[in-house]
DNA sequence: TTGAAAGCGCTAACAC
DNA sequence: GTGTTAGCGCTTTCAA
């Protein structure tokens, strides 16, 4: 098994020190022009190619980023992620993806892996059940995406969010104004805070128009799928709703396999889903959606970190996205 | 800025040498229990975590995996890897993940970066493009998916592939029995092998029931939407064509945008799509797939990569994993 | 403009 | 069982 090449070998063999061919490498200014051509050549000759870890290891910075998600399964993450990647690559970095499946164990475990992997920063959907996050990751660099973190942490840290609040609101308010008015919502419990978040737009939207809200028409459980199918075929039968506003992606899965099962007349229902895909384009059924800023958030979250990394100081910052209301149901009832 | 807890701290606070520590850490056997106990307590107390570059720059071992893939935007992609990370993870294997695009370019530029950054092992869906794979890689075990590399590399790495050829015979198969006669077919060019395999086993089938090769039937473009969409208007206006075969989730989106803009009567066309998509079961039209074995083909392929990392020897294997057809069309024209 | 040498934090061979 | 020491491959003072 023969060895790599490292730069001993590359400075033994052009003549010159190893100290020399890092410069050449690190393109110094002080290196002679013809030393330097001299030290390409040879370079080239024997393919080298430096080891990034010796490198990491003495210069404390692995251009890595760890982007730690919920889950790649979910378009709204990897949109998300493809938003990070393309920044970071852009700028040398190569990003790390961790999925939580919603575990706060795992998240806190990759953390600390990542940490040790010596990440030159970190990009968090947190499953919210971790305080005191400095003191896991003491100095390294962390953005927050999507999810607010522990209350005593929401100062220390910056922070990317949606309009969840806002962005509801908007989508309720369109459903009333069309003329439904037992609208039904599902949603994922307060563990995200983005569930929490979107019952209060749909909540506002409600008072804003006069109208009651029904405790029986509110359902709060996981942003699983098996968890909604259940919860709205419990607001289909059980219920006067007239529409079910679902609170992500997964949710709407679980909805429309509910929504099946009626028969034609009942599935003039009306159909709201948080997070939109080309798919529903497609759908047999007229679903509107609110569209997140999926690549604008990972884009936002990258460039705040990089500047951090680069030592950009400054107070925390909280940033918002807007979202899109996507209209396509045409006729009501 | 204080430094970081490093292993030298712990020996001087525990009053052992490093090396002993370091024992503890990795439970060598060969230390006192109570020299051990005292050292773990330090550990905690400290807070000390081992910097893994240092120890994977020690070692030669970085416990990571470089994962290849086109797009991590395509749900099939993100399938597999899902299947390679849990695997992985369980493994203790931190995966990295790079997008191609289809630019053999990038695919070129991501192997060496992942190289230099000793990545124990790599995992690839290659635009196909790149000869002599082995000089790039050198000894780091490969372990090629979905798609067949370079022939010339074909017989020196393991591959985990699709039976693409047979589950389109039977797709195929499945349409010309149910009724079908002027059958379609749309997919990507042979830079990325699967097209290539598909289209072979669509004519299987055709010529197995005695019908036509009609070559205005076939389109091959590229694995991408907005091509498709351009080849499918083609195939439903210039051609006499009843059924459309998607040669993949991408290019069943450009389909379905054609398709769209037909007539009611029109619309009875029949669809078939390689690759299986939950929002299948809620589409307006009712589509047949294939449904690749996601999962399972990244679990493969990080199978037989950790074997070769663990230095497993033998001949290079390629294997294929059965598809299942999915059927969903109950009535036909 | 270049080289010598120290050292990043860790592991492993060897000695005791 | 434990300590000493060399060294993984690189960058970066400090001198020359």
């Amino acid at each position: 098994m023969e060895k790599n090449t490292t730069i001993k070998m590359v400075a033994d063999e052009a003549g010159v020190s190893e100290a020399t061919v890092s410069r050449v490498i690190n393109n110094s200014k002080k290196v002679k022009y013809e030393t330097s051509q001299k030290v390409k050549k040879t370079i080239k000759e024997l393919g080298y190619q430096p080891n990034e870890l010796a490198r990491s290891l003495r210069s404390n910075s692995t251009k890595t980023i760890g982007v730690i998600i919920s889950n790649i399964l979910n378009p709204f993450f990897t949109s998300v992620v493809r938003g990070i990647e393309d920044y970071a690559n852009q700028n040398d970095y190569n990003v790390i993806i961790c999925n939580t499946d919603e575990n706060s164990e795992k998240e806190k475990r990759y953390v600390q892996t990542l940490i040790n992997r010596k990440v030159d920063g970190l990009i968090i959907a947190t499953t919210g059940n971790i305080s005191n996050y400095r003191s896991l990751v003491n100095k390294t660099p962390v953005v927050f995406i999507d999810r607010i973190p522990h209350k005593d942490d929401r100062e220390n840290f910056d922070i990317v969010l949606v309009e969840n609040e806002v962005a509801t609101y908007q989508a309720v308010s369109h459903l009333i104004k069309v003329g439904y008015r037992n609208i039904g919502i599902i949603t994922g419990n307060d563990v995200s805070t983005t569930g929490y978040e979107r019952l209060l737009g749909y909540k506002k939207a409600l008072k804003e128009f006069d109208l009651p809200v029904q405790p029986d028409l509110i359902k709060v459980g996981s942003f699983l799928g098996d968890d909604s199918y259940k919860l709205a075929s419990k607001l289909l039968t059980e219920t006067n709703c007239d529409t079910i506003f679902s609170g992500n992606n997964m949710i709407l899965m679980g909805t429309l396999k509910a929504v099946k099962n009626l028969n034609e007349i009942e599935k003039k229902i009306g159909l709201m889903s948080f997070d939109d895909e080309e798919w529903l384009n497609y759908s047999s059924l007229e679903i509107d959606s609110v569209k997140q800023p999926t690549i604008l958030l990972g884009e936002k979250a990258i460039k705040i970190l990089l500047d951090r990394i680069s030592g950009q100081g400054g107070k925390y910052k909280e940033i918002r996205c807007q979202a899109e209301l996507v209209i396509r149901k045409r006729h009501i009832k």
